[in-house]
DNA sequence: CATTTTTAATAGTAATACTATTATATTTGC
DNA sequence: GCAAATATAATAGTATTACTATTAAAAATG
């Protein structure tokens, strides 16, 4: 991987205490990764983390206002990392074209390789987004933590791809939109293809998800 | 509206005993989607529902099995209804590119009119949709459920509508994703406009999400 | 090395998502 | 019209959840 040790910048607000700033904040991270992918959001408890990683419960809620507030934490991780990949990607290339095409598959791919830099494995968050990040929103307290940020790194990587767009198109109308259907999309496709092959055309080991979100965004945008 | 008195099938394994048979289960299935609209699905208890029809929760047990299991029936009656619509809406027309253009406008609009035939609310039904849906399928379950039928409408009504895209044109290669993207796109793109505005570019009271995927589609299928 | 901070241990709470049992209505079949 | 069957309501109970509060012990820091 390209990357040289890498920090993740998250906002303060998302936690009480910094998980970055001690070894057992990270290991609640870790962990925590590990056991939302292996239980699922709903299964998984801070007790049960706190067993794991032979530590309280009550600790972890020193670091972690709730279970949601450590799923909104971890997306916006995701989200900045996806950011910063983003930006390392697109960085001096002249052709619009090509910019949003770099965009489209970062984006769109399965992630596949932990760069093992960090404590966090980027495998299984990818996962984790896949499976569990719609419950970080769908909730009835969206708007009030919208307010406050949660999800702002979402917002902002959806931004920068809407300039991309506005860089092939000037005019085309709905960028936000296209970006974010083409985000969720590609989502609902791994996890269809994985649990609901009735609902994709997914083909085993092909790129075929992919090659579908590149075309349709190609096709979209120009005219 | 068009219809005369309709019954909307559901599968016996969707529930214990069917609520459509009585005064009671018909009292659950309606202030059940009241109730989940109003607190959200997390709040949502079977004991408030039955304190709000006069009732007992354990009486709501003998109905149905869970919370979630209720959650699958509302979703199965859901798209029950709207193959219903598009089988009616589609019938007699020639156009293969028209009767996809219908299929695509009932996917993406939103319900605006309750018919008032039936018990359900389709107007609340289809905002339930909207906001809590997909936690009917993201779960440790899904494989499981999936092979009792629990997600066999939705499968039919994207299987429906493929058929159209396979219609305008037969070398499409992937119609199951472009349905089933259109289908959680226009939902979700309902849901940021109300709770999340950053994320899509729609007015007010315009109808842009689904000139959008109108567009979408017309632009990927033909070439 | 004294103080502050962090962590662990323990206990406790209200609520959730159920199950089980029994009593009382209501429906039905004859 | 009434006995039998069935549906519903009332009550109680369970294990677990998602937390909060308190205190003691351990570790870091100035």
């Amino acid at each position: 991987m390209e990357e040289t040790q890498i920090h993740i910048a998250t906002d303060s607000f998302l936690f009480c205490k910094d998980p970055e700033s001690s070894d057992l904040g990270r290991r609640i991270v870790e962990y925590g990764i590990e056991m939302i992918h292996e239980l699922g959001y709903e299964a998984f408890t801070f007790k049960k983390l706190g067993s794991r990683i032979n530590s309280n419960e009550s600790s972890i809620y020193r670091y972690f206002e709730s279970k949601h507030s450590f799923l909104v934490y971890l997306v916006n991780w995701y989200w900045s990392w996806i950011e910063h990949k983003l930006v390392f990607a697109t960085a001096n290339i002249e052709s619009e074209e090509e910019k949003l095409e770099k965009a489209i598959q970062l984006l769109t791919e399965e992630v596949k390789e932990d760069n093992n830099f960090t404590f966090i494995n980027e495998v299984t968050l990818n996962k984790i987004i896949i499976a569990e990040s719609s419950k970080a929103y769908h909730t009835k307290e969206v708007e009030k933590e919208n307010k406050k940020g949660f999800y702002k790194t979402y917002t902002r990587v959806v931004d920068r791809v809407t300039e991309f767009v506005l860089g092939v198109n000037p005019n085309f109308k709905y960028p936000h939109m296209l970006i974010s259907t083409i985000i969720e999309g590609a989502h609902h496709q791994r996890y269809f293809s994985k649990h609901l092959p009735a609902l994709t055309d997914c083909e085993e080991g092909k790129n075929n998800i992919v090659e579908f979100y590149q075309k349709l965004v190609t096709d979209t945008i120009k005219r």
